[in-house]
RNA sequence: UGGGCUAUCGCCAAGCGGUAAGGCACAGGACUUUGACUCCUGCAUUCGCUGGUUCAAAUCCAGCUAGCCCAGCCA
């Protein structure tokens, strides 16, 4: 793919500007997520960006886990992870790190933190805590036990390593500035009690520390020149720099934030997601209505197209929402020259070419993509009786329209040309039938150029079609609605969610009827659901008029 | 009514004091063994608003307005 993108975002001006004043000399970035789900699109921007940017400056990347939370992790969710960035391409190489192996030093941390005084044990309920905490126009007050020696800090947080209190009982703060406009300084909570045994550390602790407490020393430890995250934690970037300084870490990883990746019309968010999946809404993570991207890998979505979107999308500041249009765009880009194009129907009609002889059947040769010859060619049988799409006939055409209707001639996509002689309709006046007469000398391949037809059908043998059975599946959620009212209950009807569809498929697509779905991805393209990950995307010939969003006619 | 951030075409997004890139979408046209692809063409006299500084402002200053984020012992 091209490079169309000129202009460097504004995180690669803030690293080509440490790099100029010497703040760094090397770039090293990272991907940190908990392991409490499965990532969707939005994680592919941050795993690209971080990747990419790595790549970019001949730096590295680093996979690390942020896994200071036992209650919510699990390692199905690590493995899942895993899959989907190896699978995105980016290469982590030997550097994949958890949080937890670090606990060792952050804890020797917040023991130097308390003997500088920084940090003290506070025995104040949750409830109070927030009490004390202030408002947001308020300022907080503090903590009773603020000023408690550095001797009996010590002592207490011993203590809370060592199992003598329960969950919630006590926690270590930092002692910043109760009054502080900003309430992430208002001594935060840097380590909590959790009697929990953690997916990788097992029962070897028994306190744990918090995000804005650990986050910055795992940058720190691995050496992270440029930690980059999403907007919501602008506001603790502050914190994050008081932890490497009062660590004395140096150097310093510098915290960089972006906005997320929002796309309309589908559900993003993890926490949406999940709620999806466990409610049992959707069949799973990897449901294809989902972006999840184990969804859109099934789906026939390829890591280039992904990465081509999330280049397109840009690295902003600006919470936005990209068109769904632009990913669609994305998966046509990639697979137009890389995949076969079949043919099938969706809504069949019987096509008769009454002066083919019958019972003949001729192989054609065809070429599995145009534009690209590399991809060779295929036979499909052809006969008197084919399948066409209901939709390429008309009994009254209206002006512009180049397909089949009573006298006209239109070519049968690699086969020959053919005219519409007659049609039959059943007693509720529906088109049973549509019969032509073809002209053997207009056979694709021999050169024929007499006469010139405006319109190209696809088509598909009756006789050695195949019948499938797909469910085409419509995007879960229209943004204009949201994903759940207002009283809590989920917006949408699952009934109307999947279509099951019958269709025809050529020969060529044996065994394409066992796959789990069909994604249509607009303008003629069609994905094949890849679930057995052995079925590849597929691209088929046009389908004539489905729009982005296909609906069952009435 | 505290703090932080953001506002440029329907949707993304460049621009960083010198007179509005690009992509998606859309609309015309050409081409065509897919009404696809490809190829042309069109698509912001204007940058949330109002003032100010300047020869010159989307870019600097001031004041508004709108949206997002923050009061988890989540990340």
């Amino acid at each position: 793919m091209e490079d169309k993108i000129i202009s460097r975002h504004f995180i690669e001006q803030i690293i080509d500007k440490d790099l100029a004043e010497g703040a760094c000399s090397v770039v090293k970035t990272r991907f940190p997520p908990e392991p409490n789900g499965y990532l969707h699109i939005g994680h592919a921007k941050s795993i690209l960006l971080n990747y990419g940017l790595a790549k970019e400056y001949g730096g590295q990347f680093n996979m690390r886990f942020d896994d200071t939370n036992p209650t919510k992790e699990k390692t199905e969710f690590v493995e899942s992870i895993l899959a989907d960035i190896k699978w995105l391409g980016a290469d982590w190489e030997d550097r994949l790190f958890f949080a937890s192996d670090y606990f060792d030093q952050m804890y020797e941390g917040a023991v130097k933190l308390i003997k500088k005084g920084k940090a003290y044990v506070s025995e104040l309920t949750a409830e109070e805590m927030r009490e004390y905490r202030g408002t947001l126009t308020e300022p907080g007050k503090n903590d009773p036990n603020r000023e408690r020696s550095v001797e009996e800090n010590l002592r207490l947080f011993t203590e809370m390593k060592d199992g003598v209190y329960q969950d919630g009982e006590k926690v270590l703060r930092a002692k910043i500035d109760m009054a502080s406009p900003n309430i992430n300084m208002r001594d935060p909570i840097i380590y909590r009690v959790a009697r929990m045994t953690h997916h990788n550390t097992g029962d070897k602790w028994c306190i744990y520390p918090m995000y804005d407490y650990a986050h910055p020393i795992e940058d720190a430890i691995e050496g992270i020149t440029h930690s980059i995250c999403t907007l919501e934690f602008e506001d603790h970037r502050p914190l994050y720099d008081w932890v490497v300084r009062e660590l004395e870490y140096d150097p310093a990883p510098k915290q960089i934030e972006f906005a997320k990746l929002y796309l309309t019309n589908v559900v993003t968010g993890k926490r949406y997601i999940k709620k999806l999946v466990e409610e049992g809404i959707v069949d799973g993570w990897d449901d294809p209505r989902l972006v999840s991207i184990a969804a859109l890998r099934r789906r026939g979505f390829t890591p280039e197209s992904i990465k081509l979107f999330v280049d397109l999308c840009g690295v902003s500041k600006s919470n936005s929402s990209v068109d769904y249009a632009m990913l669609e765009y994305c998966i046509r880009e990639d697979l137009k020259l890389k995949r076969p194009r079949m043919m099938a129907v969706l809504d069949p009609v019987k096509l008769i070419i009454d002066n083919y002889p019958e019972g003949q059947t001729e192989m054609l040769t065809v070429s599995n993509n145009l534009e690209n010859e590399e991809l060779g060619t295929r036979e499909v049988p052809f006969g008197r009786e084919l399948y066409i799409e209901r939709e390429d006939f008309m009994e009254e055409p209206p002006k512009k329209y180049f397909r089949l209707y009573p006298g006209n001639e239109v070519r049968l996509m690699n086969g020959y040309f053919v005219t519409c002689t007659d049609y039959v309709k059943d007693e509720n006046g529906k088109v049973t039938e549509v019969h032509c007469t073809y002209d053997p000398a207009t056979k694709c391949g021999t050169g024929f150029t007499e006469r010139k037809v405006k319109g190209t059908i696809h088509w598909v043998p009756v006789k050695e079609a195949i019948k499938a059975e797909v469910r085409l599946y419509e995007n879960i959620i229209d943004e204009e609605k949201g994903v759940y009212n207002e009283d809590g209950s989920l917006n949408l009807n699952p009934d109307s969610l999947t279509i099951l569809k019958e269709c025809y498929l050529e020969p060529a697509l044996a065994g394409a009827e066992a796959y789990e779905s069909f994604q249509f991805v607009r303008q003629g393209f069609f994905c094949v659901d890849a679930k057995d990950s052995k079925a590849e995307a597929m691209v088929f010939n046009r389908i004539v008029s489905l729009k982005s969003s296909y609906t069952l006619p009435k």
